[in-house]
DNA sequence: CTAGCACCTCAAGTATACTTGAGGTAAAGT
DNA sequence: ACTTTACCTCAAGTATACTTGAGGTGCTAG
């Protein structure tokens, strides 16, 4: 099966590779194997470390995601991780909701500043922040 | 004008005392009144307020709050706040689309672990993760 | 009048997630 | 033979974003 230096893996996830020693020294990552001394990373190794990716992204702590994997690794407490999962699921989904609410309002405000930029350039009046309604950047 | 105590500003937001403290602190939050030693809230800061959690909820450091808002407060280098505003709001487009691809993937383990429990619950075969294509959770 | 609450300051401490540095090995290029 | 490259370990250091604690003020309720 094929593997990966560390170097590879850290170019493929543009991770640091003092982080995917870190990974590895707290748990995360487990099962990297050696030549001599040299980690070799694996397809599976790959996977988690997707995984790891992803939760993480999503606002996952590593102590949460050490939590995810130590029931996934030892193939119990099933309830436990399903529990974790939908957890994490709801947050996401709350998070996706204030994002694109957020969203909104960053945009309507590089909106008004690039009118004001550009009302200076022409030598046209001020524009109004009550011109920009919410409603306008969805 | 309607002020208001730290303490309803802290539960308005829910942030702690010390965070409001903190934020005004480093600058984030000028021209905050006081009652004495107590500080008063006003709509202006309250708003400040609502941009610093819209900002730091889509990822922006304080340090880079602090350039937005010296910018702002200072009323110059229009361009450069332009800039900054334009780069964050990528910025949370490229999040808006990583979120929703990581949603995915969560939904997907969520699902393919769940119908583990239904099938050892009603001693059903074990599910295959192949079954559950990334597309089937969009 | 005194007790308690809500607030204050300022310095020091903390959690999370890494990063850096010192000192070393092992194989490949010149 | 030597030196560069690519790794290694382990302990200590760092950045960010707060939090906590000690010690104090000033109004209000009993």
């Amino acid at each position: 099966m094929n593997t990966y230096t560390i170097a590879e893996v850290s170019k493929k996830y543009d991770l640091p590779i003092s982080t995917l020693r870190y990974y590895e020294e707290i748990g995360l990552l487990p099962h990297v194997a050696r030549n001599g001394k040299n980690r070799l990373y694996d397809q599976a190794n790959l996977d988690r470390l997707a995984a790891i990716c992803c939760f993480k992204d999503t606002g996952m702590t590593l102590k949460e995601l050490q939590t995810l994997f130590k029931y996934e690794d030892q193939d119990h407490d099933l309830d436990e991780v399903i529990d974790l999962l939908q957890t994490h699921c709801n947050r996401v989904a709350d998070q996706l909701v204030l994002l694109k609410e957020n969203q909104r309002h960053i945009r309507r405000k590089l909106q008004y500043y690039t009118d004001i930029w550009s009302a200076q350039v022409n030598h046209q009046p001020h524009p109004d922040w009550d011109d920009y309604p919410l409603s306008r950047f969805e």
